[in-house]
DNA sequence: GAGATTAATCAATTCATTTGATTAAAGCAA
DNA sequence: TTGCTTTAATCAAATGAATTGATTAATCTC
């Protein structure tokens, strides 16, 4: 816990940092990137070149300002890396390849039907060799791959995979060495995650919270989950359970959806719960989309649904501004855009309206960028991430491995 | 924000991480710092050396252990820097002057009557020289003066001071310049904080925290405040104004308490409003020892108001385990220790009864070790912590100062 | 066209940590 | 008692990152 730094921790987070300051600010000069990061412009010079050399960014066009030489700006390069992220749940497995850029290159979607490990890690194996296959990838550096789990299913240190909460639709998940498992098969790093986290860190990269270093992000998933960015870095708590804003007690009346002993919010967000409670109604849907088409409709039953989702959002966003007290609440998910913006605009009238006499404003709303994919897109950040991003500890000696 | 590293930083870093080590685990050899550390043995002979210097550490006796040279220990010398802290509120002022090893040396207490800013100026100032006159602390090290402020006053980051709440208790209390008057008279650094803020970070240094790197710090002031430490950092928030469970909304009944448009649980921690509800039962008590004897006494009345307060804190925490989900939660501040004892040892329990599927286990229960003086004391530690604390923002350039 | 301004790199210096060697103190074993 | 081993701590030199200072080049201004 307590260790030291030296020169060679110093030259990794700088490298970073010229990476990030690049990517967020580019196309930037040297000389820019210089006065940014507080760093001399030699030594911006230098871990530039070794940036180019790896062929992570790429010179752009010149540039010129008002007087003086002109510069050369500095752009990511694309193509200098790519990643795989997997989206796995019980009811579907998707699989995306991105660029350094963040941008998809390539996607695939099965679905599934509560496959075991065995039949799901089969599945996953196979679809990242046909992702990574292409040439393109084979010649640039190949960063890993990422692996979002839904909720229920509770990943350890170890990367082992147990089935806390629902047992029908994840049958035979116990104790998995899901992580073992998979690096069997895969020899590029693995990074495996609660879906919400990464989609947090999804947004936090290439999304909505790109440049805001602390905010919270509801996701909308097959129930409600969520992810804490504080500081820059996901926080995800003492035994990953942080920001579960789905098991809140009601602040309230009790969803119609509830039926389990210890009512918690997360229940009137479970999309396979809503489609039964719907069907009550003769309304039958089965997928996300033709959530959007009711809402377009403005089907009274389903708008029902919404204002009381609505409510719970702006009980638990409350309770988390008194105790977060971040910048921005970031919505995204599974459910389609237009109902999550409809939340996102209708939110800081209700909030107000509950809480008048603030102390601090009110965060703001924005919605993901992400879409559908956002856990993962989130997934094939992982690996980025890690290798990329400018995190404190990059500094700081590892007891563990020294 | 994305700002370089550098060697001097480094130094830096090791200098603290060197010193929180033998604070942490004094008695302890340089050659166990070394290994705890993950630094050299010349490395860590070399800061020692500078530490000694400073007086900050002193050595202790050789130690022995199975073969060897015996090694000498090193531990933190108490009397090697010496900090000031002032607890304020409408109605007392308490001063304490602590050494480096967070003894308390010197206590003065006075009971005032919501002053007027220039009033509690004058009355801190000439506290703050009587308690710094001592010729020990004159020769020693200063670190400066920490000074902790009640909820209902805000402090902005330019140390200026507004009452947001309560205009009956702190009358022109209003964009006050309060750190710029200080500073007038008062050479040494002064920092200003939120009293539960400094409470927190009290208990992080000194208390109940010092090994706990996430926890959250439950103070019982005038209200209710706390405290995030997330990472081993207090966390503050974009407003500061994390950790104010006190404004959360009633998850279940309201409390007899509530007199507000928009009801918090705070209100039922609210020292006034509670002794003018005892006062309704014919129970006069003004201060809260008065309330300990209440307990003691088994007084119906008052039990039944901490009943309540209980079943509040329980869902405030189980809120809280599924936004933060820390280690441990520090309960502290002006309620008799006896009192806070019963909360802690209830608490999990009543818990364990709302919620029992859980998905991670709930944190711990601590009573905080600074008592009634825990705003003083954490306000005595700011300069301390400031100056010591091995936090990842000593490595790294502040761009607002080059 | 001379001077000013800015970008970018080359060359040399700085400085905190590391590596390697040395000294010293104590226990262990014969 | 003596020599060997282990551990602590420091001295001396090397390493390697950023920094400082000097140089070259490109463009604008007047």
């Amino acid at each position: 816990m307590l260790t030291g730094t030296n020169l060679t921790y110093t030259k990794a987070y700088n490298f970073r940092i010229v990476f990030e300051t690049v990517r967020l600010h580019g196309p930037i000069s040297r000389a820019d990137v210089a006065r940014r990061t507080s760093l001399t412009a030699q030594t911006v010079s230098n871990i530039v070149s070794r940036l180019l050399e790896r062929q992570f960014i790429q010179e752009g066009r010149k540039l010129q300002k008002k007087r003086g030489a002109p510069s050369t700006t500095l752009e990511v390069n694309p193509n200098g890396a790519f990643s795989v992220g997997l989206d796995f749940n019980r009811d579907h497995l998707t699989a995306i390849l991105v660029d350094l850029a963040g941008s998809v290159k390539t996607k695939i979607f099965y679905e599934v039907d509560s496959p075991s490990p065995e039949e799901a890690i089969k599945l996953m194996v196979s679809t990242i060799h046909q992702l990574t296959s292409n040439p393109e990838v084979q010649n640039a550096h190949f960063c890993g791959v990422g692996i979002g789990l839904p909720g229920p299913l509770d990943i350890n240190k170890n990367n082992e995979v147990s089935n806390t909460i629902n047992p029908k639709a994840f049958p035979n998940w116990n104790h998995v060495p899901f992580g073992k498992m998979i690096k069997e098969h895969i020899s590029a790093p693995i990074f495996i995650e609660n879906n919400a986290s990464a989609a947090t860190i999804g947004e936090r990269w290439y999304g909505a919270g790109k440049n805001i270093s602390n905010f919270i992000y509801a996701f909308f998933g097959a129930g409600l989950g969520g992810g804490l960015v504080l500081n820059g870095n996901l926080y995800e708590g003492q035994n990953q359970n942080a920001g579960e804003f789905g098991y809140f007690p009601y602040m309230g009346e009790i969803s119609p959806l509830s039926d389990s002993d210890q009512p918690h919010v997360g229940e009137h967000f479970n999309l396979t719960k809503l489609y039964e409670w719907l069907r009550e109604f003769d309304i039958i849907v089965n997928r996300p989309e033709d959530l959007g088409n009711l809402y377009l409709e403005k089907n009274t039953i389903f708008l029902e649904w919404l204002e009381s989702a609505k409510n719970y959002l702006a009980s638990i966003f409350i309770v988390a501004h008194y105790m977060i007290d971040m910048e921005v609440i970031i919505l995204g998910g599974r459910l389609p855009h237009i109902i999550i913006e409809d939340i996102a605009n209708s939110l800081p009238q209700l909030m107000a309206s509950l809480r008048s006499d603030l102390k601090a404003p009110f965060p703001t709303f924005k919605c993901g960028t992400a879409g559908i994919d956002a856990a993962a897109l989130g997934a094939a950040t992982l690996p980025i991430f890690d290798l990329f991003a400018a995190q404190a500890e990059v500094l700081i000696k590892n007891n563990s491995q020294d």
